[in-house]
RNA sequence: AGACCCGUAGCUCAGCUGGUUAGAGCGCUGUCUUGACAUGGCAGAGGUCGGUGGUUCAAGUCCACUCGGGUCUACCA
């Protein structure tokens, strides 16, 4: 017996990752042929998750795949310096000391940030190695690293000195919480219960009022203006009057905008333009300021000089009363309301439900404010952008994503691309003394380039992280020098990412992109649904239903699993409710699957356009197809070691049809694996794999090869466990990119025998369609599956014990060549479904037998003279119900002339043929039955 | 408010430009421990495709309306 390992995928996986790397076999092998791939750089302090492992499963599925297609590949890695994420949590590690980052200073701190990346940054690179990502390590970037450093930096200079970059007061999202400016994309807009307030504001010089309501009325001492609507007749005569602010001292002027929706609130608007988006907008127009008294007058666009009454903070300042001085913005709101009321200027409080803006990473409730950021273009950049997904020169798969991109680019907003952040690329610019900007890589180089001699100072913000990543595709390859990495890699073939990040990453590549480069980024754009948990929840920390990758590989206990569920989570209150629900879920933790398992279950979820709720129960059928297929494997060294079995009949493989039988079936499951990949239907082309091991080559192509195995000539054996070998290499070949570990393994056991050299790596061969197609119309092998399938099917219906044999009748007009075939697989069929004897004569009616249609030609299935048939009537008639109403059926559409005339011709034909055969099928049930009933 | 997606067997999902008897995995039922594999073999039960109406010779597949679930964008102070 040869030394039965069963499968354990830890055994497996653990050394040939290692081995890969070790021979560089991910680096572009050629300079011709290019394929390449750009990995969305993961967060280079960050984990992996299932997102990330999905994502990066369906890469390298592409990436082996092309390569063994005879593509030179490139899957670029590299990782984010993610500036917000990382400065927070550097930051949190360091509260945990009692230390500041103010107290520590910018130097100091961004050595500690370096200090935590080089601590933990290749965690994550380590977890793409388990998932047996075919990365070229050789050439990873980091965005911060110096060369990707030298790309921003001139980026970031060309596009200021084209005028494409400039620098704004104006108002932005701001964190109170972190201290800085946020794009409007890393804004979450939350609905929440809140209340809307109704305010009394005094008309000058008279004694009447009007109403305004509000949801903040805190903002009230930015108050530069009222607005009504010019239709709105209630108010028509307050038009040009100026109300007073009720608690500070000062009047408003009352205009009219049609921006005032009438029906809502009391239809009178309190415009704060230093606070409020919208207000801005209308100020802007009405060129609300104030003048040299301090009074706020309409005027000239130009006039337009808002005011703030905050601070960075988020604490009310500047002109206000005193109580109010330095008091946080909800402590301001508490105190005014109260102030009002005894004022008795607050006229109603209501229940009201608003979007209030918060930070995607804080959590924090954003104010608008008034502050000097940079900005880009972006109007500009994203005009030739529309254009390439326009006209197809780039594409959305699934297609409909390209509907989401184009509204958000046709009303973009120019972004804002300075933080108030340490961890960051430093804004390449410096101020002279009146505060005139230059772009430059060093303050030598400003000086140089123009011709500055005073007092320089450097801008101290820092971009926004999506800024650099926006410059991936092309820096990461050596921009803006001219490499030959660039020259041959880029544009890149195809890029798999989220919805998620359209907005962030997609379309600002693609902007980006075509301004430096003059070419698009990448061909097609594969967009991939989110992981979610069986229940279709997303997955979140405080949900407590995270699954980490690496556990469904290398399996976890419970109580492990409950810890790393329960560590660190922001609502110490859920823990108990993720205890529960977690024990519920895994009693007795999770199981090893195996990186093989688990991709393969990614594959088989990856339909197009949806989400994906990950069923754990999925990826133990997976682990159980691996199992299989390293069966498969053993039972070729069990043939080999009974058989005494000598390599050197390869060139005769095909020559015995079983083994031609399967090659065909490989090369056809091959052909469509090709498509499913094209059409990035990974869910097509791993079901169309699973059939091909399973059903195919182990249900079907060993079992109908071990009696021929044992019965048949010494040549024949060696031939068939030739044709096992050479069949199960190509099977590998192709299962390769989606199982990359088990088929390297199984790969080197075939080599071996082959006496091959074993260093060769799968993903250096080439696809079984590659080769030559050697295939011999096998038919009888078909018809073979059909009549064990079939005969199978009565034995069980008729509770047929496993010693009665039967026997089974040819058809008289078989040709001898089919008959050959026959009596070939005569063992085979023995011990499939107890044929024992094949014969070919015509029967009296005294045999007891039944008739079967196979292929359209009438095989007869004999039992023994004592048989009692009562059971088999029994389901010949319902048989024959079902194949009466299809009759029917088919019949009935026949009849119908329309049918006739409008279906196309082939329709019709294949109508009619069927029809034929049914009858032929009905009329050999009738012949039984009522031979026996 | 606008856009998009989903609703098919107990569960998770396929079903391409409308055309054979609507498929798979898991689960379930029965049966089998036979020398690749019980992480297995064999056989089977189980959906009329959310609802209504329409187009068509023909609809799970196209159209309209509708119910339910989800996502994104924009929001009225």
């Amino acid at each position: 017996m040869p030394n039965k390992s069963p499968y354990l995928p830890k055994d497996i996986e653990e050394s040939i990752y290692h081995e890969w790397e070790q021979t560089g076999v991910f680096s572009p092998s050629d300079k011709v042929n290019t394929f390449s791939l750009m990995i969305p750089p993961p967060n280079v302090t960050g984990t992996l998750h299932m997102g990330h492992g999905f994502q990066n499963a369906i890469m390298d599925c592409l990436v082996r795949f092309k390569k063994m297609q005879g593509y030179s590949t490139l899957w670029q890695v590299g990782t984010d310096h993610a500036g917000i994420a990382t400065e927070m949590v550097v930051e949190r590690l360091l509260a945990k000391e009692g230390i500041s980052k103010t107290n520590l200073g910018r130097k100091k701190f961004i050595e500690k940030v370096w200090d935590w990346k080089h601590q933990s940054g290749d965690t994550i690179t380590q977890q793409l190695r388990r998932l047996g990502g075919s990365l070229d390590w050789e050439n990873e970037r980091f965005t911060c690293d110096d060369k990707y450093t030298e790309a921003v930096q001139h980026a970031f200079i060309e596009l200021f000195d084209a005028g494409l970059i400039y620098q704004g007061y104006r108002l932005v999202n701001w964190d109170p919480k972190l201290q800085t400016s946020l794009s409007d994309l890393e804004v979450i807009n939350e609905e929440r219960d809140g209340k809307i307030w109704t305010i009394r504001y005094a008309i000058e010089n008279s004694d009447t009022y009007v109403e305004v309501a509000t949801t903040r009325p805190e903002t009230l001492f930015g108050d530069m203006a009222l607005a009504v609507n010019p239709e709105d007749s209630r108010y028509s005569h307050v038009i040009g009057k100026r109300a007073i602010i009720p608690t500070a001292n000062r009047s408003v002027p009352i205009i009219e905008d049609s921006y005032v929706d009438s029906a809502f609130g009391t239809g009178v608007v309190k415009i704060t333009p230093g606070h409020d988006f919208h207000d801005y907008e209308v100020g802007q127009r009405h060129g609300l300021h104030l003048n040299d008294s301090g009074e706020a007058m309409t005027g000239e666009t130009s006039m337009f000089l808002p005011i703030s009454i905050m601070d960075k903070n988020a604490c009310l300042h500047g002109e206000i009363p005193n109580e109010f001085k330095g008091l946080e913005r909800f402590q301001a709101r508490k105190l005014l309301l109260e102030k009002l009321g005894s004022m008795k200027m607050l006229v109603a409080e209501k229940d009201h439900r608003i979007n209030i803006p918060i930070g995607d990473r804080t959590n924090e409730i954003l104010e608008p404010l008034l502050t000097k950021q940079w900005y880009v273009d972006a109007k500009t950049l994203a005009l030739p952008a529309i254009k390439a997904v326009k006209n197809n020169e780039i594409k959305f798969v699934p297609q409909n994503w390209e509907k989401t991109y184009f509204q958000w680019m046709d009303n973009i907003q120019d972004w804002c691309i300075s933080r108030q952040l340490w961890w960051g690329h430093r804004i390449p610019i410096w101020f002279d003394e009146n505060e005139n900007a230059y772009a430059g890589t060093s303050e030598s180089h400003v000086r140089q380039k123009y011709r500055i001699d005073g007092a320089l100072r450097q801008e101290e913000d820092v971009l926004d992280t999506w800024f650099s990543s926006s410059l991936w595709t092309f820096a990461t390859l050596g921009w803006p020098k001219k490499t030959e990495r660039l020259e041959l890699f880029h544009p890149t073939s195809t890029l798999v990412t989220g919805f998620d990040i359209i907005f962030f990453w997609v379309a600002r590549m693609i902007m980006m992109t075509i301004y430096f480069m003059k070419e698009i980024p990448f061909k097609e754009i594969f967009i991939t649904g989110l992981i979610r948990d069986e229940n279709g929840q997303k997955m979140s920390k405080s949900k407590g239903n995270i699954l980490d990758p690496i556990d469904l590989i290398d399996g976890i206990t419970l109580e492990k699993l409950i810890e790393k569920r329960t560590f660190g989570l922001m609502q110490p209150q859920l823990e108990e409710k993720i205890i529960a629900a977690t024990r519920k879920q895994f009693p007795n933790g999770i199981d090893s699957y195996g990186t093989d398992a688990l991709r393969f279950t990614f594959y088989s979820l990856a339909a197009p356009g949806r989400d994906i709720n990950f069923d754990i129960g999925r990826i133990g059928g997976f682990k159980n197809f691996c199992n299989k297929l390293w069966n498969a494997m053993h039972f070729i060294d069990f043939q080999i070691e009974k058989h005494d079995f000598e390599w050197n009949l390869e060139a005769n493989a095909f020559m015995h049809p079983l083994n031609s039988w399967m090659h065909k079936q490989i090369i056809e499951a091959s052909q469509l694996i090709e498509d499913h990949i094209r059409n990035y239907r990974f869910d097509l082309a791993s079901v169309t794999l699973y059939e091909l091991v399973w059903s195919k080559y182990c249900d079907w192509y060993i079992e109908l090869s071990k009696n021929l195995l044992t019965e048949a000539q010494k040549e024949q054996q060696k031939l068939l466990i030739t044709g096992l070998i050479v069949n199960l290499e190509d099977i590998v070949k192709l299962a390769h990119p989606f199982m990359p570990f088990i088929t390297e393994k199984i790969h080197r056991k075939l080599r071996a025998i082959q006496g091959k050299d074993q260093t060769v790596f799968l993903v250096n061969t080439s696809m079984p369609s590659l080769r030559e197609p050697v295939i011999k119309d096998n038919g009888f092998i078909n018809d073979a599956i059909q009549i064990i399938s079939s005969i199978r099917t009565i034995r069980s219906e008729l509770e047929l014990d496993n010693q009665i044999s039967l026997a089974l009748n040819v058809p008289q007009d078989i040709s001898n060549e089919a008959l050959k075939d026959m009596n070939a697989l005569k063992a085979p069929l023995a011990r499939m479904c107890g044929v024992e004897n094949l014969i070919q004569q015509e029967l009296d009616q005294s045999t007891h037998a039944i008739n079967l249609l196979i292929s359209g030609v009438k095989y007869q299935l004999i039992f023994p003279d004592n048989f009692n048939f009562d059971k088999i009537v029994e389901s010949l008639r319902d048989k024959k119900i079902k194949i009466v109403e299809q009759i029917d059926l088919i019949e009935s559409k026949l009849n119908n002339q329309n049918f006739i005339t409008k279906a196309p011709q082939d329709v019709v034909t294949n109508q009619q043929q069927k029809l034929i055969q049914l009858k032929k099928e009905n009329q050999y049930l009738e012949e039984s039955i009522n031979k026996y009933s």
